[in-house]
DNA sequence: CTGAAATACTCAGTGCCCTGACTATCTGGT
DNA sequence: ACCAGATAGTCAGGGCACTGAGTATTTCAG
């Protein structure tokens, strides 16, 4: 009798959408890597030569989490780690010819996986869709990072 | 060079933000029970007597996650289960009053937490927030259930 | 130049989330 | 009355996500 009605709970709604669409990504992109592995090699793409922990702050994922996921690239060879010679705690991290093909292959069909994904709304509707979220979600954040102003994140 | 941006990439916000409301959930709401456990708790408030299986659809999670949730619950005292009488598969799931007690606690807390999460955004902003998201998430569930149109669900 | 603090990473532990394979029970058509 | 198929739940296995504790390395203050 007092229950809740969940449709009005913003945590609710996020959790069934990120599972709505992990399986779209499972039947439309790949079955091999999965989404939080394409931002990393994505990451990679944009900066070859990153750290872990910078990785990790790239893609919004903290050091246990990354470290996983990057073991996990590591080992089915899409990516090299080096320690890095200016300092010994770091690996810097490269992607290998295989990951970049990959990353390429995968770009493509992520592309037609949003279409499909976004298509109940209107090019307006993403618009906001977007822009909503994303206020959310680095308004989240930034209760979290109380150092750095909100303005100065992307 | 090919690198994508993932801030327009649905998936990858999606993730970030169930992943500050995680984070927001566990300084405002509960250190003890987590979102999905608090949900099922809401179902067993609004439909006592409910077995596994409705469960998991009434929240949104499949047979197996639903069992490990369920479990905890149960290791916690927070439901029970007995096996139905009328049919020898089913588990009838009921909340103790320890349960009842906890749902009622963490109800008022958690609407304290929508209230901050959803402070970025005006009052018709939020209303077009849910608005989009369920209709995404709809859509995409609609497209792994094609036998039950859409309308049919909720 | 040295020791304390900061930083990058690892590891153990908990919980969510899915698939695929399995068991037990029930149902319906012959 | 029977058995083939459907259904409820379990189990093993893989991956994501966090915290808290621990190791190695670097940096900086005195």
């Amino acid at each position: 009798m007092a229950a809740v009605d969940l449709t009005s709970h913003p945590g609710h709604l996020a959790r069934r959408l990120q599972q709505a669409h992990y399986l779209l990504w499972n039947t439309m992109v790949s079955e091999e890597i999965t989404s939080p592995q394409f931002a990393v090699l994505n990451a990679l793409v944009a900066e070859p030569g990153l750290d872990q922990r910078t990785v990790g702050e790239r893609v919004g994922l903290d050091r246990s989490t990354i470290a996983e996921v990057i073991s996990r690239l590591d080992r089915r060879g899409l990516l090299g780690k080096v320690r890095d010679p200016q300092d010994g705690r770091r690996f810097l991290l490269r992607l290998t010819d295989e990951g970049r093909r990959t990353h390429r292959k995968l770009t493509v069909r992520t592309a037609r996986m949003n279409q499909v994904f976004l298509a109940p709304l209107t090019a307006e509707e993403q618009t906001v869709f977007f822009d909503l979220i994303r206020r959310v979600a680095d308004a989240a954040e930034g209760l979290r990072n109380p150092g750095e102003p909100a303005a100065a994140r992307r």
